[in-house]
DNA sequence: GGCGTCGTTAACCCTTGCGTTATATAACCC
DNA sequence: GGGTTATATAACGCAAGGGTTAACGACGCC
């Protein structure tokens, strides 16, 4: 998840959202989209490879990446970790969403909206 | 999303899954983990909240930090996004996991395994 | 085998970001 | 009001991360 701090690597896993690609294709992508050389990109596909975001698989001179599903799950399984209680709070409809409430009881923009 | 980067924000966030806390709570919990200072934890609250992914309401001289569940909704929506693809792809069951294959036509660890 | 292409690695610079200590602001309490 | 507690900000140093250019390794083609 510290992978994706990153705005080019965010961009690089969005680009593989729908299949793999070769290197190439994403460093030119993200290249025009924020400007920077090849290089940098490989660079960044390398730390979504080792953070086990990104697969990388040979294919003749070119190197196609692909994401790795597992490694979305976890990401996805930690949000719905935190978000789990949140869902449980809504279920309860609003008996009390801002705790603080009751010691200000001032309304809630989460609740009244 | 780029503030979910750091591991100690991350922390911040899963100290917060289970409803609001004082700054000072977090704080302390950070400090203990991760052995930052109070100001060190303090600026992370205030970048997660400057992210939009944390509130802090004022409780007398406390500052109570609590979650705020759309930052968690755009990032799961990312992530779904990302995943959907996957999924359908698992969906069709193993019709053609790994897409090189049909330019290589050699058997592909993960479908082959 | 030589050449062009694809991609990664190396070496280096500069900015960003995180950490620290010291200090400010604000509320509570007596 | 003075002191204490709670939290944020300021000023600053340092390490890390990301960018660049240059060079290297690997594959494909003729």
């Amino acid at each position: 998840m510290d992978a994706l701090g990153d705005p080019v690597r965010r961009r690089l896993v969005e680009l593989l959202a729908d299949g793999s690609r070769p290197a190439g294709e994403l460093a030119a992508a993200v290249s025009a989209e924020f400007g920077i050389s090849q290089p940098a990109a490989s660079r960044h596909l390398r730390v979504l490879r080792e953070a086990g975001l990104l697969t990388a698989e040979a294919d003749g001179a070119r190197r196609l990446y692909a994401v790795r599903p597992e490694a979305l799950d976890e990401v996805q399984a930690w949000v719905g970790g935190v978000r789990r209680f949140w869902d449980q709070r809504l279920d309860a409809l609003g008996t009390e969403v801002a705790r603080g409430r009751r010691e200000r009881g001032g309304a809630d923009p989460a609740t009244a909206g």
